[in-house]
DNA sequence: ACGTTTCCCGGAAACGTTTCCAGGAATGTA
DNA sequence: TACATTCCTGGAAACGTTTCCGGGAAACGT
């Protein structure tokens, strides 16, 4: 064959009939021993140990999950809408840790927010037969999510809440952490209070949408549907849209809150263009680095990804190792307000 | 055929056999069509297809795998510092984006530094048998790379360089980058220019300290011991050494060079706490979010982690395709100035 | 002492695939 | 036409493991 020149012929691979023929023992023993299962003489345990040891005998988990039962391969996927962004990669690491206690390993990939694309990475994950999922769901793929539930594999849904049959969700209480923040502005005065919010398909964005009418609501305040703009996905579109309405109306407002971080960072840009940093006030859904670099500070309502992470490692591993829950189990976690000055400026 | 929602219920497990049975051929033809191989007849070839479609077939890349000559897992592994940062998680998406394009999977797993756990990844991830292997090398893991290369696996290794047979690397320039940037400075006049160093065990972290020493003597400047602080590992060491140079010093440097990202940030808080943000030159190495959004800008010698994690995919990738260069390859890309206005203030 | 149950153990089948091999058809050559 | 060669094809072996099953030994009950 194309051998290629200077490797090693492929010493290595010693096998479980290898490390049974040196103890002495059937092959089924030592696939007893090597899966701790019950009813082993103590003395054949210590021989299939010593054997394998010396040998330096490895489990082939791949050839392992081929035959075994119920099919586990110890690795679980990872579906996010796109690995690189600080959100997804605070929570990809924290599900890293939780399977790492337990050796199992993740397979991710990037939906990019496209349920295409997400779609046939649900698809080649549950191919390789994944032993559990975590997705980030872009809303377009509840189809396959309980078709697949429906076959056996455990799956966990984080950030955007889904209905679905023992598909247990992790969110974060967006529409409360938007209500809270917006009151704040309205307790200090503001009447005039902008929106920026991402795509209306996704769900977090309606949820904070909800928030800041609920807000409104509360403090009897109506809502200026001309200071609203939804829909927005990239900071270049939220500099224009802040920008329109702080010049194009004729009675501006005088806080902004942005439902998103990306609409934070192209608000406080053109903020910033137009000198107004200091005395409009901003308020951002989710923290980013350096916030509190800026001048003024951005105050934010905050959440964990590690601990959204966390739990639905939790959730996840939960099912996967037996827990046969029959319900589908939600979880919400709070979110935080942190007060860094540009929440806190006051109308004029 | 990209169907997106609500599939249909493809339950059941049909396998290759069951292709056969319908297309009325045997097994061996069904495995040679799947994989393209060549020497089937045209009439099979159309059956054989019709019939996987018409049972929607989907072909087991773990089975296959087993028996298969070259062993070809469809599978490679990234071995990062942490997937939570900035720079690994840029690179992740580099190559996740260049596999996907093979349908090749990646796994990932974070070393946090420590060798030993590098070394338990690497472990874990051949014992899986992925075809191939990127990773950012803590040093302390050469042998064991030198044995996994030489069992066959393909390996990169990533922004640190290394040695070893037949291991392609990509690294960036990092004595060039800071030679130039530190040269800046002194031809803005600054003779006095404090440096902060990452730990001395790292490549990256050396090369850039003989940059700072390369422009000096270029310039024909001495370097002042007293203004160089090395093995700094996190922002709050970097506000603290810092603040010690800026203060005790007697004749304090009028420009700082960070090594990096983290130092730079650090610096910058210490900074802006003495009042100093807008008297005291600053260049970091490694561009950060929002570095343009702070008062003045922060200059820094940029590194593209896409470009790198892209040029890495792609040599392992030609390795794993057959690609059997005997010699190792190493690339370097080049780093970048960005000017934003920290780095261009000049001496007092 | 004898039958029955329980407990351990090892040989063999199975998982879904690729590869080896041998046989039959088709083609080429003399 | 006869024979060698090439080309296709499908049955069976193999990959490394787990699980099924049957058998012998030990433990139990009477």
């Amino acid at each position: 064959m194309a051998k290629i020149p200077g490797d090693e012929p492929r010493h290595g691979k010693v096998t479980m009939r290898d490390v049974a023929q040196r103890a002495g023992v059937g092959l089924a023993t030592v696939s007893r021993v090597i899966n701790g299962k019950p009813g082993v003489a103590a003395d054949l345990i210590e021989r299939v140990n010593e054997a394998s040891r010396a040998l330096g005998y490895r489990h082939d988990v791949t050839a392992s999950s081929l035959r075994r039962a119920d099919r586990r391969t110890a690795t679980i996927a990872l579906v996010l809408e796109d690995v690189a962004n600080p959100f997804s990669s605070a929570l990809h690491r924290a599900v890293e840790d939780a399977a790492r206690a337990e050796d199992i390993l993740v397979l991710t990939g990037s939906s990019d927010e496209h349920p295409e694309r997400e779609h046939e990475l649900i698809d080649t994950f549950t191919l390789r037969r994944v032993d559990g999922l975590i997705v980030v769901p872009t809303g377009g793929t509840d189809g396959q999510l309980a078709t697949v539930r429906r076959q056996g594999t455990p799956i966990v849904c984080v950030d955007r809440l889904v209905e679905l049959d023992r598909v247990d969700t992790v969110t974060v209480d967006n529409r409360e952490g938007t209500r809270a923040a917006v009151r704040r502005l309205l307790d200090l005065g503001h009447r005039r209070i902008a929106y920026l919010g991402d795509m209306r398909a996704i769900w977090t964005a309606r949820e904070r949408y909800e928030g800041y009418l609920e807000a409104h609501a509360g403090a009897g305040r109506p809502v200026d549907e001309r200071l609203v703009r939804r829909d927005i996905r990239s900071a270049e579109a939220a500099e224009h849209a802040i920008g329109e309405i702080l010049t194009a109306v004729d009675d501006p407002p005088t806080a902004v809150f942005a439902a998103q971080n990306l609409l934070t960072i192209g608000t406080l840009r053109t903020l910033q263009r137009l000198g107004l940093h200091d005395r409009v006030a901003l308020i951002g859904f989710d923290d980013f680095p350096l916030a509190d670099m800026l001048r003024p500070g951005v105050s934010v309502v905050s959440q964990d990804p590690a601990e959204i992470g966390l739990m639905a490692a939790r959730l996840l591993l939960g099912r996967i190792n037996g827990g046969d829950h029959r319900h589908a189990r939600h979880a919400v976690v709070p979110t935080g307000y942190i007060a860094r000055g540009s929440g806190e400026i006051p109308p004029p």
